[in-house]
DNA sequence: AGCACGCCGACT
DNA sequence: GTCGGCGTGCTC
């Protein structure tokens, strides 16, 4: 009996698995699917995972190699999370091995050991028992470790301590405290009774998702800002905590703060596994393990954290669900709230999705009954919601980006004593350099964009391949002198604002002032606290933070998303003003919104903002409908890019002959078009949008061609992709 | 994707 | 004479 077959799933681009005989004297029990093994592929050797044990194969024998080495006793992949890959696999028609690699910590893909658990805590000694309180006034953190861990004297995982090691080790050396060997029975009902109250409405939110316990339900939270969406959350986590079950919190990129994460340290003196993008692999892996061992009650991460194990999964929370960064942009293009639906659905948890200003496709689940929503409509406190005005500024001369009224505006909140925020989704000084005698503008050699001029290196940078050269001092094509920046970004508007308001403080918040580490910290705590008065930035002000004295949102240019070749453009538009609407008028005072556009009059615009988000929603869901645009039909991208200019474009013809000669009449095939930047980064880029009412058509359809699209030889030339659900469809 | 094989151009 | 360019084919 030594001669079983595995079905591995090889890290590859091939659309397939590929089968071996299992390594000598292994005992078939010890074959779990989810599990690396160490093959012989091709010339080389490589780690793959198991998928399923059989005894045929449909390979002729003198093929079939044999299996070298079992890694694991345990799978690394557990069994939901192996379950959920293969079904994504097929659902993006994406490989399944680079599919299980992209569910695996790196350090796991390269063949290491998920070494044993960590359970080192830290707990307070008998001399750190007997010390003064006082002793310590000078050292507040050092303060705070005492208490916390008087508290807790049984110890506490240090990643359940919020304060750096050197502050640990500093109490150590005192002998004050001193590591200790923490089990399971220390990790349970470590939990801080909820000190606020719930409101009505989030009371019944949490309600009536406990009383669905058992049956899997995917809840959208639809809470306007500041009412209060993560106090359920915390809630439900609790009860999650309670049952002695784990729970997962999947953010936006931007979204894992330190506010946000302070609020769970402070609420759940438990360890939290953190998965974010600035670990080291090593961090990765211990969070990993922290995860599937059950140490962590609370996993926290950004897209890929939907593929962690867990030991007693409970609870699944998705938040800002509408958020683009959830979806994944090249290679396995999954959608990971589309994911977290899934895998709550097969282990018959709760998901609930959350977000100010839910996506349409949930929106549209909820209308066809497969979520169910859940509203909290009032700003928790004495906030009152912001009021809208929209300031034409087509004849108005505006003065670096910034109409008259809206600067008198500044100028009083200013004199109030009050904050503003005002935001511009452009950074750099001026996105177009121009040549007044001749026109000429400057643009990037490597893709179809103009560059834009940043006046703090003096250079021109495309935002787009992220090349840079030096400004030209005389137009290269008529040798003029008059050269000039056209439109703003953020860095010109800040300047303009040190003119008009020399006295006042101002925090720029953009990729070019966060650039080195803890910037965006310290900047975000400067537009906090109150120190910095007149806040100024692109989107990263715009999510995930409060600032509690903003009384006044300038939104310089809503333009950009009214008029794209994006359909989604007016949805995420929509989307950003009602975010960053939602950081104003937090306190007693009411919040007031100030949107410069050319375009007052359009319906999508109005209705936003005199009868809110939801009619907004209900509007540009209406518009996909009848335009037979998703979330209304389903979509799938067809990509290519090449280095020479109709390669691309050629091979999406042959893949919509391809697709003609199936017949297939429930699909609609729009293209191939050039994208509408052709060239980036000195590649040529072309797609082909494909449509259909019925989804499993359009899937059926889709495996047919992918699987001919890997024999056909005009692919080898090109790079291609599927893009399922696209949310970037430019 | 890797990695080999294979057949044509300019080097020590 | 060979080093190396990238087209083509294969991976249980």
């Amino acid at each position: 009996m030594n001669n079983l077959i595995l079905r591995i799933a090889i890290p590859s681009p091939l659309q397939r698995c590929f089968d071996y005989l299992q390594p000598v004297d292994t005992d078939p029990a010890a074959l779990q699917p989810g599990m690396r093994l160490r093959v012989p592929f091709g010339r080389r050797t490589v780690i793959g995972v198991l998928l399923a044990v059989s005894d045929e194969t449909d390979i002729d024998a003198h093929k079939l190699k044999r299996a070298l080495q079992l890694l694991d006793e345990t799978a690394v992949i557990s069994r939901d999370v192996l379950a959920m890959v293969q079904w994504a696999s097929d659902y993006y028609h994406h490989p399944i091995g680079d599919a299980c690699s992209s569910a695996m910590p790196a350090l796991l893909r390269r063949g290491q050991q998920p070494a044993a658990t960590d359970t080192t805590g830290w707990r307070i000694t008998s001399a750190g028992r007997a010390v003064e309180t006082t002793a310590l006034s000078r050292a507040a953190r050092q303060a705070k470790v005492m208490a916390v861990l008087s508290a807790h004297q049984q110890g506490l995982h240090r990643n359940a301590i919020d304060a750096p090691a050197s502050v640990l080790r500093a109490l150590a050396d005192k002998g004050w405290i001193e590591n200790c060997t923490l089990n399971e029975a220390h990790l349970d009902h470590t939990v801080m009774p909820s000190i606020h109250t719930l409101n009505t409405a989030q009371r019944r939110a949490v309600d009536a998702i406990l009383a669905q316990l058992d049956n899997f339900t995917p809840f959208l939270l639809a809470g306007v800002t500041g009412s209060g969406k993560t106090e359920v959350y915390l809630e439900l986590i609790e009860s999650t905590l309670a049952r002695r079950q784990q729970a997962l919190v999947l953010v936006p990129e931007i979204g894992l703060t330190p506010q946000l994460l302070s609020r769970f340290q402070r609420r759940f003196q438990v360890p939290l596994a953190l998965l974010h993008s600035g670990l080291t692999d090593h961090e990765r892996l211990a969070a990993w393990r922290q995860a599937r061992s059950g140490e962590a009650p609370i996993i926290i991460g950004t897209r890929s954290a939907i593929f962690t194990p867990m030991a007693r999964p409970g609870l699944i929370v998705v938040d800002e669900e509408h958020d683009a960064s959830l979806k994944q942009q090249d290679g396995f293009r999954y959608s990971a709230r589309d994911l977290a639906v899934w895998r709550a659905r097969q282990l018959k948890i709760p998901v609930l999705l959350g977000s100010a200003t839910p996506s349409l496709e949930s929106l549209l689940n909820v209308e066809q009954q497969r979520y169910r929503q859940l509203d909290l409509p009032e700003r928790t406190g004495v906030a009152i919601q912001p009021t809208f005005q929209l300031l034409d500024v087509r004849r108005q001369a505006l003065e670096d980006g910034l109409s008259q009224p809206l600067l008198q505006r500044i100028q009083q909140h200013l004199d109030a004593g009050d904050q503003v925020l005002l935001f511009l989704n452009r950074r750099g000084y001026a996105p177009t350099l121009m040549c007044y005698d001749c026109d000429w503008i400057a643009e990037c050699k490597r893709c179809d964009a103009r560059m834009t001029w940043h006046q703090h290196d003096k250079l021109l940078h495309c935002h787009h391949c992220g090349s840079q050269r030096p400004v030209d001092s005389i137009c290269p094509r008529c040798q003029g002198s008059d050269l000039h920046p056209q439109g703003q970004g953020t860095e010109r508007v800040e300047q303009a604002l040190e003119r008009h308001f020399p006295d006042i403080k101002r925090v720029r918040i953009d990729r070019d002032t966060t650039r080195r580490k803890g910037e965006l910290n310290r900047l975000l705590e400067q537009a906090r606290c109150g120190e910095g008065r007149l806040l100024l930035g692109t989107q990263m002000l715009a999510k995930g933070h409060h600032f509690p004295n903003v009384t006044l949102v300038g939104i310089l240019d809503a333009d950009h998303g009214l008029f794209s070749t994006d359909f989604r453009a007016s949805e995420r538009m929509a989307q950003l003003i009602v975010q960053v609407a939602g950081r104003a008028g937090r306190h007693e005072r009411p919040g007031e919104v100030m949107i410069q556009t050319c375009h007052p009059d359009h319906p999508l615009l109005q209705l936003l903002i005199n009868q809110g988000y939801p009619a907004f929603a209900r509007a540009a869901l209406a518009e996909r409908r009848d335009a037979h645009l998703p979330p209304a039909t389903a979509m799938v991208l067809l990509r290519a890019e090449a280095t020479a200019a109709d390669t691309a474009m050629a091979f999406l013809d042959t893949v919509a002959a391809l697709i003609s000669a199936t017949g297939n009449r429930a699909v609609e095939v729009w293209g191939p078009v050039p994208a509408t930047m052709e060239r980036r980064a000195g590649r040529y880029r072309a797609q082909l949008v494909l449509q259909s009412e019925q989804r499993g058509a359009l899937q059926r359809l889709l495996s047919s061609i992918v699987r001919q699209l890997e024999t056909t030889r005009e692919a080898r030339r090109v790079r291609w992709s599927v893009d399922v659900d696209p949310v970037d469809t430019y």
